[in-house]
DNA sequence: TAGAATTGTGTAATCGGTTGCACTAATTAA
DNA sequence: TTAATTAGTGCAACCGATTACACAATTCTA
């Protein structure tokens, strides 16, 4: 059952000629005969041959793969990502092996070294939440395998990377909310060790000098949003609950994260609070199931899959700009504001309750 | 920059020993003196020696990469199925290289051969929609590629497989609408050419029978439920228009899809139904989203990770007789009925109305 | 028509690691 | 003491494709 495959040998054999000729041959060397390659290429069909590609790898010294690497691909965010890094290196040739660090620095770490193992062309990564220590994204550099961040990137890599403008997605977020009237906006902050929570976090602040509302430190729960989805909804209603018990109540949350937001929404909701007349409520990422709630969520779109094909473009820029020094390059995404239920307090004379246009 | 990567004849210059000793004392092999293993493994960490592994995988014919295709990665199940996969592959040392078919013929046909072309041990997969034509997956097999499905597969390949028996899950769901007072059922079937929504279809029908409830065609709306997710929700909201036009109204709603039975909820709330007093609601495969809707949508658990894992047991086990004959396998997962607020009319004295245990 | 250029193909090394076989030296058995 | 083992390495082929270089045959140039 098993056959072994066909080499460029068993071709050279039906026909009389070395296996050097066959392969320039099914490359269309200009110095070989029309003859010969209609000869090889009648075989080839017959045979079936394919090319190995290991053999190929092994001697170019390039797999034609490239590596991915992310927390989780369940979410939309990076899935759409990866769907944009899949658009743009797949019409270049390259195989993409996708790899889930799970937000586990150790995991992160192994997935790194076997994407080293096997020789991949590149690597396109969001960093992990734990990660600190960032030994192995330079073991990655240092042996010259071109990467490229997106997303939780990190400022002492000296790498290309796509990114959110995350500073002005929360400013529009807050601001919407003070128009809608709100004034004491509860913000759920990530933690600030990771870039995107400082920036939505400085956003937040930002919106709130401009209109002149003081900033209340108890309004600010940091706390840890990256989880598994469960658990993020679970810890939402926890702080849901927090904010129950408050002396002077919110009238609005601004969460980085949806889930986190859905799930105080939920308890708000069992304890008959009304939403977005009683507290207004805004999201981020533009998760699939922020339109299935109810109210609908008021969430950022961060245009994952526009990052994912920006970072596949430079890192194909950066394999072929191999001979000349490569200078990283940067790409901030303005986010949208998708306004729904949640925080439409005021109905709005130019959009509806749905979606803003993209 | 691009330091080159040090190989075992590197190690073997620095010792005055062959490449080949080398490459024993890396292995453990018995022949090799304790004092040259020794000396080997301080001068490889010192060198900071990575094995290259294309060349091993040239030499010995294996890739360890693990090809798996799949119609989509966002949606809970298969990311679930990937986990899985992933869980048991990683510890036996293999990669995992994941592919989306979009549920299309023909990016199926570029993902097979793009892993045949870089020699992966096997793959596993779930069939695209569009798939009938079943070359592509006879020619991983003829290739003596071990294969193994799951999910969506297909009797006429003679390969092990994975898949849910949605027939009794169908059973479980429309017998519990009938204990919960329902008569008639209207049911929201995928294509009968794909087997999974064959099964679930005979399921609906031997409850009916079971409970003497006589089937009426009219109510069974047969429809292509493989889209991508807005598009079904869409999909959902039209068919929730057609039953409200209908003259003697369905008293629920079975559907072989979670994002169908949402969109037809969210049109039968918008026109003040009342879920499930007036119409109740079963979705198909527990996606993350229908514990957001409200209320919540009673649907079915597959255990995608179980599935995943399962298919990636039989993927071992096929490579590790190789030699022997080897006979297919198959396992049937009993799913579980999660039954939530859309469905439960009657207050349950054993049951709350979040899930049952799972 | 001799020398130059071109055409078409072969030779052999290479990528990095693996492994059957051979060979020497040391150890053991008889 | 001699033959038989065993331990420890080296040699060289191999996995399959690629490619610099060599070389013969043919065609072109002057």
């Amino acid at each position: 059952m098993k056959q072994k495959k066909t080499t460029i040998h068993d071709i050279a054999k039906e026909l009389n000629v070395t296996a050097s000729t066959v392969s320039r041959a099914l490359k269309d060397h200009p110095r070989i005969s029309q003859a010969t390659k209609n000869a090889v290429s009648v075989i080839a069909k017959r045979l079936n041959y394919q090319p190995n590609s290991i053999a190929t790898a092994l001697r170019n010294g390039k797999s034609s793969i490239l590596g991915v690497i992310v927390p989780t691909s369940d979410r939309r965010f990076f899935a759409s990502a990866i769907s944009g890094i899949e658009a743009v290196t797949n019409k270049a040739g390259y195989s993409l092996i996708i790899c889930q660090s799970d937000d586990l620095h150790q995991k992160e770490n192994a997935n790194i070294d076997t994407l080293l193992n096997i020789q991949v062309d590149g690597i396109i990564a969001s960093i992990a939440k734990e990660t600190t220590d960032l030994s192995a994204y330079n073991k990655i550099i240092s042996r010259g395998v071109p990467l490229i961040l997106f997303d939780r990137t990190n400022d002492s890599l000296d790498v290309s990377a796509v990114v959110s403008n995350d500073y002005l997605a929360s400013y529009k977020a807050v601001s919407h909310l003070i128009e809608q009237g709100c004034r004491r906006i509860m913000h759920f902050a990530g933690q600030q060790h990771i870039e995107i929570y400082k920036e939505r976090l400085r956003g937040y602040k930002a919106a709130l000098e401009k209109y002149d509302i003081p900033l209340d430190p108890d309004l600010i729960l940091e706390r840890d949003l990256i989880l598994d989805t469960e658990h993020v909804l679970t810890k939402g209603r926890e702080w849901g609950k927090i904010i129950l018990e408050m002396d002077d109540l919110p009238d609005a949350i601004f969460s980085a994260s949806d889930f986190a937001a859905m799930g105080a929404m939920m308890v708000l909701k069992e304890h008959n609070y009304r939403i977005p007349q009683d507290i207004a409520v805004v999201g981020f990422s533009n998760d699939l199931s922020t339109s299935f709630i109810e109210p609908a969520l008021t969430t950022i779109d961060q245009y994952p899959k526009k990052m994912g094909m920006i970072a596949a473009k430079y890192f194909l820029d950066q394999v072929n700009t191999s001979g000349t020094t490569f200078t990283p390059r940067k790409t901030l995404i303005n986010p949208t504001l998708i306004v729904r239920g949640s925080s439409l307090k005021i109905p709005s004379k130019t959009k509806t309750p749905e979606e803003e246009t993209i």
